[in-house]
DNA sequence: ATGCACCCTGTAGCGACTACAGGGTCAAGG
DNA sequence: CCTTGACCCTGTAGTCGCTACAGGGTGCAT
């Protein structure tokens, strides 16, 4: 595009996100409208590619849209103290963990039942039996 | 109920599934038609108890809706050797091993953010750095 | 007979996209 | 100048696994 604007196209490449997300994430109101040009093409500038970058290292890390949002907004704070960001993200952090120790469980489970699988029919397959009640 | 047939609020406390849920798999395919009474209530025998409570403990293993339809019809050919059963636990487990070292990876790089907090304005954050491009 | 808990169907919503359909725009090559 | 093909536009519907109504019917106790 020429004028030093992105298309949509060009800020999908270089954030890695789909024109579709990105898309979607301004119909959402997560991305703030890009101007257009003159036949109807979204024109993003350094500063959409800044806030899309944000918003997708935001989600690699597993924060919710919804976090998202609340990040972007504290990110525009700039001479708030960021106790509230701090926050966030222990909390983020607290529920990774959990999910950790939930999935650590699981695979004990599953490992202990595949040990147990004796190899022969369905009927006496250990593994169907621990998940019949 | 009465005839020693289960309402499917009666399966539902039993099983620790929601009515909606039932009616849900139900739909789909993942449950077969239990029979009606004259007011038309659905009325569910131990079969549709053994089977709703298979279904529960597979999702509750992690399987998806799609794999617990397979568990369950590899369940009733029991001739057949249980390599297809063991299979999918094996795939399932590496799913799981997959996402917990995910998880682990995210788990550090938010503790990496946090330990880097100042405490000081947004303008300062690390957070907030960290996350921008 | 009335209240209330339960049941019925059907549809729409969640999160976070993804995948079309059915069109419009633009730059390069012939 | 015209065509080709890559890109762009909007709008809608699909994914997964439920969950939540709305608007009605049934059954049992008081």
């Amino acid at each position: 595009m020429k004028n030093g604007f992105l298309s949509i196209g060009d800020l999908a490449e270089a954030t890695g996100t789909k024109v579709e997300t990105i898309r979607y994430y301004e119909r959402i109101g997560l991305l703030t409208d890009p101007g257009r040009t003159s036949g109807n093409f979204r024109a993003y500038g350094a500063e959409h590619l800044a806030r899309l970058s944000f918003v997708r290292r935001s989600r690699d890390l597993g924060f919710s849209l919804e976090v998202v949002r609340d990040l972007l907004k504290l990110a525009d704070e700039r001479d708030r103290d960021c106790m509230a960001v701090d926050a966030i993200a222990r909390g983020h952090l607290a529920a990774v963990e959990h999910k950790i120790a939930d999935l650590g469980a699981l695979a004990r489970e599953l490992r202990d039942l595949i040990d147990h699988c004796g190899h022969g029919t369905v009927a006496e397959c250990r593994i169907i039996e621990a998940l019949s009640p």
